[in-house]
DNA sequence: ATTAATTTTTAGATTAGTCTAAAAATTTAA
DNA sequence: TTAAATTTTTAGACTAATCTAAAAATTAAT
C-alpha cells in the first residue's frame, strides 16, 4: 500500500490533470506554478517528488505528464470535488458560484467509504452544478459530444450543458442574464469583427454575448 | 482580522479543551502529548506558539488553560465535528462507531456558511450520535444534568443520554448487546468488589457490565 | 548561426512541525 | 530536607514546502 499523498500533492496532480487534458500534451513548469500561485522553483522540485514516486513522467526541461496512476488519483479527487459541489447546491441550497472554494477543502476529505455514500446519497448524478461529468467510482467519465458556443455558426442550436470555468464572477453575470445549464439556444448572429454573437433563448428572448462569454459556455446537440 | 488556525493549532485547541473541561485545572504537557500521541518535546513548542497567539494560558512549567478566544475556537471545531457525524449518521447511513476519524478530517472544513446550512439541514440537532451536546452558532452549550452509570447506586433509574468516548470497540460492544442512547435503565445490584453492575433495559431484560464500561455511559433522569 | 529572450533548474535560506538527547525545574519519598 | 523520580523545557537536527537569486538549457529572432 503506497503511502497517501500530502494536500499539496494532490494538488499539484490535479492541477496536472486538468492544465494538460485539452491538449493531451506536456505541461510546462511555469503553467503549473501559475496554476498554483506558487513559483517556477517550487514547482521543479516538486515534479521530481512526484516523479519519483512514479506519479508522473517528466524528463528535465521538457514538462510533465500524468502515469497511470497520477491520473488515478486526478480523477479520485475530481470526482470528489464534484460530487460535494452537487451535495452543496443540491441539498445545503448554495449558488453554483459559492461552492467551488470549499469543494476545494472537501475533495481532499480521505474515505472513500465517504465518498461512495456520498454519491448514493446524491443519487448518483453524472455531472456537477456546472456541467462537468463527475468520474464514477473506478474514474470512468462518460461526457456526451460538446464544443464551445463559440465554435458555432449562425443558425446553428443545442442545448447548454456546460461552463467551462468556475469563476464566481462569470457564474454571477450568467445568472444574471439568465443563462442556466439545459437551456435551448440558438445562434442567430455572428459578429465576423469582434467574434461577439446573437442568440435566442427557449422563452426568454435574444441576448448579445462577448467571445468571452462565448468561450466558456460548452453547447451539445439536443441530448 | 486574526489570520486562521493551522490543522495542528486547531487540533491542539481541541485537545487542549477536551482534557481541560471535566476538572476545570491546568492541563500538562504530558497529557497533551499523550492525547496528540507526539512527545512533550514538541508541545512544549507549540504551547509557547499558541501562548504568543493569546489562544491559551500558560505558565512554565504549570501547564495551560484556553483564554477566552481559545475556547470559542474549541467549540466552533467541536461544533463542526459534531455536526458532521450527524450527517455522516443521520443521512449517509454510518454506523455510530464509524463517524469518528471522517469527522476529525470535516471538523478543520473552513467556511461558517457551510457549517450553519448543514446545521438547519440537518434540523438544528442538540446532540450528536453519542448523545454529545452540539454548541450552537455562538458557541453555547445546552447539557442537561447527567451523570455516570458507574456513579448510581441500586433501585436507581434514568435515561442513557451519551458515551464518554468515541472508542470504535466500545460502540461496537454497546450496539452487540443493545446499548442505544435514549434508552430507560434501571440498576439492579451493584457488585462491591469490582463495581461491576446488573442492570434492567426497558424490554431487552438484564445486563452485567463492567466497571470499564459503566464509566464510559452518561444517565440523565426522565428527560 | 550567433545572439537575445525565455524557461527551467540549481543553490542556499526560511518556516512549521516534528524528533532525540540532555539539562533544568518540580514533585515525591525516604 | 535532602535524594530520587518525574515532568518540563532547551538545544540541536530533520523533513516538507516554500522562497529569492543566479546559473544553465532551450527557444526565438536577427
Amino acid at each position: 500500500m503506497e503511502k497517501a499523498l500530502s494536500l499539496t500533492e494532490e494538488n499539484y496532480i490535479k492541477a496536472i490533470f486538468q492544465i494538460g487534458t485539452t491538449p493531451e500534451s506536456n505541461v510546462s513548469t511555469n503553467a503549473l506554478a501559475d496554476s498554483l500561485q506558487t513559483k517556477p522553483a517550487t514547482v521543479s522540485d516538486m515534479i521530481k517528488k512526484l516523479s519519483h514516486k512514479k506519479l508522473i513522467f517528466y524528463e528535465k526541461y521538457k514538462g510533465v505528464t500524468l502515469s497511470a496512476s497520477g491520473a488515478k488519483e486526478a480523477l479520485k479527487i475530481i470526482r470528489k470535488h464534484r460530487l460535494w459541489e452537487v451535495f452543496l447546491v443540491n441539498h445545503l441550497n448554495f449558488k453554483w458560484d459559492q461552492v467551488h472554494e470549499i469543494a476545494e477543502q472537501l475533495e481532499h476529505i480521505k474515505s472513500s467509504e465517504l465518498v461512495n455514500r456520498l454519491d448514493d446519497f446524491l443519487g448518483n448524478p453524472t455531472i456537477d452544478p456546472h456541467g462537468d461529468p463527475i468520474p464514477d467510482a473506478n474514474g470512468q467519465v462518460q461526457l456526451g459530444p460538446s464544443k464551445l458556443l463559440s465554435e458555432m455558426t449562425s443558425h446553428e442550436n443545442g442545448i447548454i450543458v456546460g461552463v467551462k470555468n468556475e469563476d464566481p464572477l462569470l457564474l454571477q453575470h450568467l445568472d444574471k442574464i439568465n443563462i442556466r445549464l439545459g437551456l435551448h439556444i440558438e445562434v442567430t448572429e455572428v459578429n465576423d469583427f469582434d467574434q461577439s454573437m446573437q442568440i435566442k433563448l427557449a422563452d426568454l428572448g435574444t441576448l448579445f454575448l462577448s467571445e468571452k462569454i462565448t468561450s466558456q459556455i460548452l453547447i451539445a446537440k439536443n441530448l
